[in-house]
DNA sequence: TTTACCCGTTTAATCGTTTAACTAATTATC
DNA sequence: GATAATTAGTTAAACGATTAAACGGGTAAA
């Protein structure tokens, strides 16, 4: 059996109270009495159980961390970067995270996960959309929440973002400096927050240096910004507009999607054609040529979202700030200056 | 306040301990009360306090993950999908994973992980290669242990490992079939148990198939199997014999290095050269040409190692299994028949 | 000298469960 | 019909900490 506080206080002759106040740093308690304390928790290598201060303080020391199964599982690693970097966060502190999905296609007839029924976290990360019926359940409870890469409708509480609108400024601006005007962006569905703020950097760079906006060659027709996608999008608007020299894709799947097709008819990047993208996966840096785009701190989003996380907690508040994490412009081989 | 168990024994006008053996299903209980107590606790919507239960019990429902930093941190995800794999598993059962990290340089100055001293899990995951003095100190808990990708000398415990010397074997064989006889081998520091399997792979199916070993055709020097050094040992191989048609690459990182060399000095991949990898990292796909490779499951690893942890839980036993995951063979377009 | 106060420590309640030991009522056994 | 065995439930201790309240001795103020 593991050494308790009644055998530090009975070999340190005094009672488990001293003991206890001497752990959690009570100034009230001699230093005599004190040093005679410390030395017998280090004679017995004494270490508080956490199960007996969790249910004494009603604390866990735990914070969940939730996202529906398919982000969870979907190939490129997105939400779990973002998880690593809470749970690298929380490895500087004494918070330990627990990780929960939720189907999502999660409706009221489901339960709401273990952690929180069980009351063993102390507040919770959600992590991309969820969907509704999630939330209105989860506001019953008095939980601390804090939001990343997902803002709620109505939202009461923290709140972690990229930076989308000066990411797609960023992208834009580099490709204006490298001299380019025939701008193309190509993206997915404009309903999507992040999207449609990409797109703003876009409008906004073109704005700035005095560039007329072609609203024919943006595209924000695709239901989904992945490759296929891309690469019908990079023919619909290469095959009616001769001149562009740059493009813009709203995330580095579309943009490698255009990279093939302008492949596939002798196109040459970036001789003929630049064109960035925007997250920075992994795969980037193996293409050929390797891909300019903006980098999407996905560690540092959850890292982020937990130090809110804690603060919020230790403060007792729920500020329903937002946070917007910067990201970078990352310049490799596939843009170049005309 | 939340519902507690006394709540659910006043409304229901029994006592604690009844709600209690109900909830854990002991048939003491007459099938008219517990039909009165779960009715009670449906319509309190009560659900046992987790803090309260690991108190008691003694147990805590948690299982303790731990790798050394520079594992945790570095750039090839491999052992944060194992993680990832145990976390997965882990949803599925009524334990969560903890997560911890350790100095690569952990000596006997460095303190245990906070959850093995505050006993907060019931046995631990072991991930890649720790240092010794961690192991030693690990051993005077009495704390199931699970070791994944990893078998430390004095083994005593449940271990989980890439099936190598089958994947070497897989590889090879391929070549083979595709008719390559002098097939070159790339590989890093031999000591290193995994390289040294997937060696004793390539060896076995070459004896198989009746083909000389060549041991001049058979890189094992490289300090690191990264992509500069494959680029090199593809270089010192390749200048010194001229008739290699095929090359097996301990892992994917070192055949794109290899891929490099040749590229560079005029060799087309798989017209001159076949090559295959081992890994399957994500980039594999978008090589030119997509890296054939022998497919290790990261994360069924992980979720593997969680099995097994949970089972050596429930058992109280500590067996000294080994279990070897399969590997898969992955044919793209970087070999070819000849 | 009495009263009040401070200081350092202890006493004892508490957190929300589980479970061994007990009890009372019913049923079975001889 | 007396005793034993079974059944269904309760009582109360325990898990290992924290912490409000109580305590007693010493000192300062009245």
């Amino acid at each position: 059996m593991a050494v308790t506080i009644k055998d530090v206080a009975l070999k340190a002759k005094v009672s488990t109270a001293t003991v206890s106040l001497v752990i959690n740093g009570n100034n009230r308690i001699s230093p005599e009495t004190k040093r005679k304390v410390l030395k017998v928790i280090k004679e017995l290598d004494y270490h508080p159980s956490k199960s007996a201060r969790d249910l004494v303080s009603q604390k866990t020391g735990n914070i969940g961390f939730l996202l529906t199964d398919d982000h969870f599982l979907r190939t490129e690693p997105f939400y779990t970067r973002i998880f690593l970097g809470s749970e690298f966060e929380a490895g500087n502190t004494n918070y330990y995270i627990l990780l929960a999905t939720v189907p999502s296609t999660y409706n009221n007839n489901n339960s709401l996960p273990r952690f929180i029924l069980e009351r063993s976290i102390d507040g919770l990360i959600v992590a991309g959309k969820v969907p509704e019926e999630l939330l209105s359940k989860l506001s019953e409870y008095k939980l601390p929440l804090t939001f990343v890469d997902y803002k709620p409708e109505r939202q009461k509480y923290p709140v972690v973002l990229i930076d989308n609108i000066h990411g797609g400024l960023l992208a834009t601006n580099h490709l204006i400096e490298y001299g380019h005007k025939k701008i193309a962006f190509i993206g997915g569905d404009i309903s999507h927050p992040s999207i449609r703020d990409r797109l703003t950097g876009y409008t906004r760079a073109l704005d700035n240096a005095g560039i007329n906006f072609n609203k024919n060659i943006i595209h924000t027709i695709s239901p989904y910004p992945d490759r296929q996608n891309g690469y019908d999008a990079a023919k619909s608007i290469f095959t009616k507009n001769k001149n562009i020299t740059a493009v813009f894709a709203c995330n580095d799947a579309m943009a490698i999607g255009v990279m093939h097709y302008l492949k596939d008819n002798g196109y040459s990047i970036p001789d003929d054609v630049s064109i960035i993208g925007f997250d920075d996966v992994e795969a980037d840096l193996l293409l050929d040529p390797p891909l300019s785009t903006i980098r999407v701190p996905k560690f540092d989003l959850g890292a982020e979202a937990f130090k809110i996380m804690k603060e919020s907690i230790q403060n007792k508040e729920t500020k329903s700030k937002i946070v917007l994490v910067p990201v970078e412009l990352i310049i490799r081989k596939s843009t170049r200056k005309i």
